[in-house]
DNA sequence: TATTATCAATCAAACGTTTAGTTAGTCTAA
DNA sequence: TTAGACTAACTAAACGTTTGATTGATAATA
C-alpha cells in the first residue's frame, strides 16, 4: 500500500519526485479513472505538493500522458519480437499471450488504465497509442491466419480471438480490486489467484480451443 | 446516436423525464464514468432541466444506483434457472455464456458500467450487487465441478475460467466505443463484428478448450 | 360545461463546495 | 551565491445540489 510515496531520503531530488507522483497517480488513474483521480489525492499520496504535478508534468493531462505512453516503446520491441521471429503459429500465440502477461507484471496499473482509455474511445490517449495498439492486432491477425495455413488452428475470426485473449488478461488483472474485495469479505471461497498461472491456463485454453476439429 | 432524449410528445410526464434521463446517464457513465459523466451533460442529453436528477433521483449517486441496480432481479431469475437445470455441464456452460451475452445486449452499456466497477472495487454500489456477483460466480464454479466430475471437462480452475468468460464478453461488448473508432479512422481492416457471432465464438473456445486430452 | 383550486413537475438562477492550476516567495544542494 | 526544487496560499472555473417561482394537468365545484 501507499507504493507511491517519496523516499525521506534526499529533500530535493527532481528525480524522485516525478516517479513517486507517477507511482501515485497511476494507481489513482486506474482505481478512479481520470476524472475520479483528483491532483490533492495524488501529491498526497505521493507525499509532495500538488503544484508538483504542474511543475514536473505541466498538469493532469501531462501527468496522464507520460504514465500511459512510458511503456509504448517496450511494447513494440516485444511484439515486434515475435512477429520477427521463425516460429509456428501456436508458438507465436503463446508468447503473445505471454507478453501481454509480462505487461501486466511490469504495470500491474496498466490493465485498468487501458480499459478505461478502451471504453471511452481513446479520450485522453495521443494518436500514437493507436498506432500502437492496431500494430497489436494486426500482429495477431497474422499469428492467427498463420495457424490456420499452418493446420494447427481451425478457421476463427482474429478479431474475436483478440477479443478474447486480451479480454481474459486485461479483465484478470483490472478486476483485482473487486476479486480481493470478494475474497477479504469471504462472499467467494477460494484463495488468491496467481497471475503466472493464470497466463498459462489462457494459454492452453487458447492452444485448445483453436485446435481444429479432427473429422474422424 | 442521443438515445437518451425525451420525447416531444406531452409536456409533464414524470415517467418520461426519468426514462430519459436513465437512458442519458446510462451511456454517459458508461463511456465516462462516475466522475467524468457530468450532470449537466445527463440532463442536456435527455433534455430536461439538471434539477430533474435530484428531483427524481435523489442526485447523482441516486440516479447511478437505479440504473446499476435495475437488472439485478432479472440476471438472479436468468441464472437461477440454468443452475435448477437438469443437463449436462457443458450444455450448462453454454447458456452460461449465452445468458451474460443476452445481458448487453439488454443493455449494452452494462458491460463498461460494470467494469468500472469492478475496477474500483465496488465504489459506487450496494452491498446486494455484490451478493449476485457472488452468486453468479458460484454457478459458473458449480458447472465446472459437474463437468470435471462427468468428464466432459478437464480439471480447470473454475475462478480462471469465470474470468475467461467474463473477461471475453465484458471486454468485447466494453470496447466498442474503441473498436468503432479504430474502424472508422482504417487503423484496422475489418468489418463491424456481430455480438451474436462473438457469443458462439466464445461458447465454441470454451467448450473445446475444456474438453479433456485424449491419453492415446 | 366552465371555472377554480391544487399540486406534481419543471425551470432558471443562485449557492456553497470542490477542483485544477497559478503565484510569490522560501528553502536547499551544489 | 545561485539555479532549481519546493510550498502555502491563492484564484477562477466547474461542479452537484438547493431554492423559489412557474407551469400545466387534473379533479372538484358551480
Amino acid at each position: 500500500m501507499e507504493a507511491g510515496t517519496k523516499p525521506a531520503g534526499r529533500e530535493r531530488d527532481a528525480e524522485a519526485t516525478r516517479e513517486a507522483l507517477i507511482n501515485a497517480a497511476t494507481e489513482l488513474f486506474a482505481e478512479r479513472g481520470f476524472d475520479g483521480a483528483k491532483i490533492d489525492a495524488i501529491a498526497r499520496r505521493a507525499g509532495v505538493n500538488k503544484a508538483m504535478v504542474s511543475y514536473h508534468f505541466a498538469g493532469k493531462q501531462g501527468l496522464y500522458a507520460v504514465i500511459f505512453e512510458r511503456d509504448l516503446a517496450w511494447v513494440h520491441d516485444q511484439f515486434g519480437a515475435i512477429d520477427a521471429a521463425l516460429a509456428p503459429a501456436d508458438d507465436k500465440l503463446r508468447r503473445f499471450i505471454a507478453t501481454v502477461g509480462e505487461l501486466q507484471v511490469r504495470r500491474p496499473s496498466w490493465a485498468a488504465m487501458m480499459l478505461r482509455e478502451v471504453m471511452s474511445g481513446g479520450r485522453h490517449v495521443e494518436p500514437r497509442f493507436l498506432e500502437t495498439f492496431a500494430r497489436v492486432f494486426a500482429l495477431l491477425q497474422k499469428i492467427v491466419a498463420q495457424g490456420v495455413r499452418e493446420g494447427t488452428f481451425r478457421p476463427v475470426d482474429p478479431l474475436f480471438t483478440h477479443h478474447t485473449v486480451m479480454g481474459s488478461i486485461v479483465f484478470f488483472f483490472a478486476a483485482r480490486p473487486f476479486r480481493e474485495r470478494m475474497i477479504a469479505e469471504g462472499r467467494v471461497n477460494v484463495p488468491t489467484p496467481d497471475p503466472a498461472q493464470f497466463i498459462a491456463h489462457v494459454q492452453e485454453l487458447l492452444t485448445l480451443g483453436l485446435t481444429p476439429i479432427k473429422e474422424s
